[in-house]
DNA sequence: CTGAAAGCGCTTACAG
DNA sequence: CTGAAAGCGCTTACAG
């Protein structure tokens, strides 16, 4: 009868005329282990080209890891976080069986203090990795901090804060997404052209918004220097508000050819565009599949809606922290998602 | 001292009173347990909520699967199933070491005895799984059936036979893809407008193009009904005869607004249409972001190219497979991928 | 029909 | 600095 070959860590340990536990030490830098017998075990793990079974490791240490998501709330008004949500789920299901967790953890869109009160209540009691959309651009700064300080991972999703070295962003490309909709735009310009960008969003000192209509700005700038473009900035997101503001503005400019809505607030300008009687609706680009915007897609207000694959995103941020706790996999630091044009006819396949 | 609970199948053993090689039993289903020792355990699986850990389970019985997956080579010219595959890799890396294994088989799309020979060889091996890209229909319905006989789930990959048991369909909604395109097209139709229509294939009678056809020509039939649509079909795909093809239309038909391409084949068509001196370059929509494509979108002689997210749908098509075999996960039977409008502006982060 | 035992490839105290 | 042993939660022969 053939002898049994012996497989990983025993393998080697035979080899190296060693026990088991020695073979453990040097895998995982755990020290205590004479300079002579560490460099013969490498030896032959490199030799063997040594991968070990993650399956076995992990079942034997026991250990598991937990996540926390820190993503706004969905609300019937604006569910765009619906999307990421799934997909943060998604991946949990995927992943649970591996001995990874993921709790999700709310704030409110239109109150900082909430964000700022999750954010302590994690600190409070650290889980091993963070997946973060930092919409609250300072608050959010000072958590990741807190993070980088306690030692956890953390990821940027959908939005980024570039300068701090969080373990990935995954989200879009602002600058090129708004260039895109600076082309898409050029369909409804007639002669030099009108444009109106419109920011609507609690906390407009985001980084967000400025690329976007930067990129934006840029296509036009290039492509069609005779345009003129003119902005709306909005603290306030409530109809009334935005419907006053555009009203206003559409009473001085009724030559309007275009509307640019920086975020998935879009709805809203379509519904203001629905219930006014202009001669010649100006074509209305935004953001986000979310369902008011679909329900103006398909009514035809909204002619271009750009995504990010907001699933996707989420889905990959907890993919990322996965890669990264479990198989000590290197993560890239910036996933870019890529840009997508949803129209009335390829929007129901958007959703999935 | 607070006695260790036990856990899984020890504690159910426990519970019920007999050994872990019953509970074993029952919980898959192998029989020779009496009905009543069989129920008792059901009962606290019941109770318990057990939750098996499939770490352990996986790593005991030693079993690992190999899959295969079939699919087109890339070539220099058309590398547009060099995506699937990456895809295909990255979800190999990510199931290794869980014991999934995917091998990779191609054939050449030009030469259907290519692939009955792979069809053969996959059989004389028979693998847990097989991702299809049924290119050949008749000949890939063949090898289905064969693969239903011994028990071999498959998913088709890009394109579909619907009326096969496959395990899953990840690939585009054909009609729906055709009839975007038919929306896009209006954007280039001045008065009634003509239009053509070109497949490039050799094997032509591939559900594929016949659907996306009829997608394409709906859109237009209900937006345009005065527009003229020409087809060519050509089972040659080398320049030569495609530029003579094109040629021979256009001198009788000048006035062409839009050729719509439709596969990957579309910058055969571009590459005409440059070195050809038209007075006015019709506009051109195709599918596929392959190299040559991107080299004519950004020289503009390319308008739009839809894309379905080929290197998703090879991740799709594997993790499918595994959380079939490894999960018994029920899969959903079809997985429509989203419709991309890929232009210029956002090609760069399509690509990833 | 049922059970006791070995083992999957690791990690983790514990002892020396 | 090193090793022997128990154990993670399962599965797999094997014995009865």
């Amino acid at each position: 009868m053939k002898k049994k070959e012996l497989q990983g860590v025993k393998e080697i340990a035979r080899r190296a005329n060693v026990a088991i536990a020695t073979v453990d030490r040097v895998i995982h830098n755990r020290g205590g282990v004479s300079e002579k017998t560490r460099e013969k075990i490498l030896a032959i793990i490199q030799e063997l080209d040594y991968q070990p079974n993650l399956l076995a490791r992990r079942l034997a240490s026991g250990k598991s890891n937990r996540l926390v998501a820190l993503i706004p709330s969905a609300t019937p008004e604006l569910d765009f976080w619906d999307a990421p949500r799934r997909g943060i789920q998604r991946a949990d299901a995927e992943v649970r069986a591996y001995g990874l967790r993921v709790d999700e953890l709310f704030f409110d869109l239109n109150d900082k203090q909430t964000f700022v009160e999750q954010t302590r209540l994690i600190l409070a009691n650290p889980p091993d990795g963070v997946v973060l959309a930092p919409m609250f651009v300072e608050e959010a700064r000072a958590f990741a901090v807190a993070c980088q300080e306690a030692g956890i991972p953390y990821v940027f999703i959908d939005s980024n804060i570039p300068d701090l070295p969080s373990l990935s962003y995954i989200g879009p490309p602002l600058f090129e997404s708004g260039y895109l909709a600076g082309r898409l735009s050029t369909y409804a310009l007639r002669g030099a052209g009108r444009v109106l960008v419109v920011n609507l969003a609690a906390d407009l000192e985001s980084f967000t918004y400025r690329r976007i209509e930067e990129g934006f700005r840029a296509y036009l700038t290039e492509h069609r220097r005779a345009c003129l473009i003119d902005r709306i900035d909005l603290h306030e997101t409530g109809q009334t508000a935005v419907s006053a503001a555009l009203s206003a503005y559409l009473n001085n400019h009724p030559d309007l050819d275009l509307i640019f809505v920086t975020n998935s607030r879009t709805f809203l300008v379509a519904r203001f565009l629905e219930s006014s009687s202009l001669p010649a609706k100006p074509m209305l680009i935004g953001y986000d599949l979310v369902q008011k915007n679909s329900h103006y897609l398909q009514q035809g207000t909204i002619d271009f809606l750009i995504c990010h694959q907001p699933e996707d995103q989420g889905y990959r941020s907890i993919m990322a922290l996965y890669q990264h706790l479990v198989f000590q996999t290197p993560v890239e630091a910036v996933h870019y998602m890529p840009i997508d044009i949803v129209t009335r006819e390829n929007s129901l396949f958007y959703e999935n």
